[in-house]
DNA sequence: GAGTGGTCTAGACCACTGG
DNA sequence: CAGTGGTCTAGACCACTCC
């Protein structure tokens, strides 16, 4: 991990975003105690502080245990089988123990309306790629992702096999884009006849609807998504 | 304002509390500009680090808007229609600009479940307050709310006009719980026969169904509350 | 330029845990 | 007791805004 302080991202991010992989690539395993901060600091050569930050939102993702007196956990995640609305799909089944897939319901590339281009703090007619999916655990309808991506940040997006790739990583890893921040709108709706079909529910049935900006770590808006998630599967968790 | 540096409550959540007041009672408009960081670190005697931390905070909830190089601002509510899910009832429906009251249910003493002293973090059989309201605004019924409230600390509650006081605000003012900390769940279903009832909604009817445990300061559990939200009238935003 | 919010350091002290 | 997480200070520097 090559850490900078000469970097536009902050130190509390990149020491945030290193120990984030470390726990999602299963280098660090559910229980799994992790060095204290006075090593963390020493690891990262950062001030307390500073590791301080980083931890703490760590562990108002869920993702870290912090016990005073004792130390620092990787959590386990039997504890907890709701969601954080702010966890890729990926992310959130594998965590569960499922395996994630798509299937690919539209994918093309457009131009930003009028409402797009103020949500995305672009110009208008800017290009955007335009994706559709069926999000699936262990081959289960799970949810339906509708999202919108910057066009300039990830420009050979719909050449990758969107169908069994996390999109998450693909931007992370192929494009660097280090995704941060997001905000997020919860809200309960029925499910339409098309959305009843694909995800394979009785009509009526209540779905969770959220749409979510996320960011990269300098602030950039990289993408506006609509998810609609079945009742019956999902819960979200706050702190 | 009283802040004290013997108390268990950090500094920083005095400080937060302390500009909540200001804002919720008034005293701060929407809008308007609040001191500089400096000048609350000189006002409230603490470092830049912990007056910075109050304000995230306050800036995460949605009360603040922190702009760099200009200043911070009480934000403006007509911008956010959306609530966040930790906002007390009362306060939701005043920031929008309607009056807010209640129909009581139901409202009795009774005693600690297995499962909500487990939850509540008290011995079994400990006494309890159950109350169950339906909850208006402008007179249109837009949730139901039951909650189960630890007797010992609010032991006349019983007594108070539940009908048209704010439940935060006599825990805060008359019993001094300083809530705080909140973790919630939220979940998408169909509205029951009797919940469509209550709420004047047909069938069927999405809902948007929370879960929460307040906590005081100090991280004692003080309620557990389930809320039962028209999905017509409810979205909630997470930053 | 002075003033703003945002990040960071190098120390310090506290309450708590466990041997 | 030494080690842990949590809080706090008094400074510092940066990028930004507004005059």
């Amino acid at each position: 991990m090559t850490l900078s302080t000469q970097s536009v991202i902050p130190l509390y991010s990149q020491i945030k975003e290193s120990l984030l992989r470390g726990i999602l690539q299963g280098e660090l395993r559910p229980g799994e105690q992790l060095p204290s901060q006075r090593e963390l600091c020493e690891q990262f050569g950062a001030s307390h502080m500073t590791v301080r930050r980083a931890i703490e939102e760590l562990v108002t993702l869920g993702y870290i245990k912090a016990i005073p007196g004792k130390g620092l956990y990787v959590a386990t995640a039997e504890l907890e089988p709701e969601t954080s609305p702010l966890v890729s799909f990926t992310e959130d089944i594998e965590r569960r123990g499922m395996h994630a897939s798509s299937r690919v319901l539209d994918a093309y590339k457009t131009t930003a309306s009028t409402i797009l281009a103020k949500t995305l703090d672009i110009h208008e007619d800017t290009a955007l790629i335009y994706l559709r999916r069926l999000r699936l655990g262990d081959g289960i309808p799970m949810a339906i992702q509708t999202c919108y991506l910057v066009h300039s940040l990830c420009p050979t997006l719909l050449e990758y096999d969107l169908a069994s790739d996390s999109l998450y990583r693909i931007l992370q890893n192929d494009f660097h884009l280090r995704l941060n921040d997001c905000s997020a709108m919860i809200e309960s709706a029925l499910a339409s006849e098309e959305e009843a079909r694909l995800l394979e529910l009785p009509i009526p049935s209540p779905v969770l609807i959220t749409e979510q900006i996320t960011y990269t770590d300098i602030g950039r808006p990289v993408e506006f998504l609509n998810a609609i998630y079945r009742g019956d599967r999902y819960r979200f968790r706050l702190r």
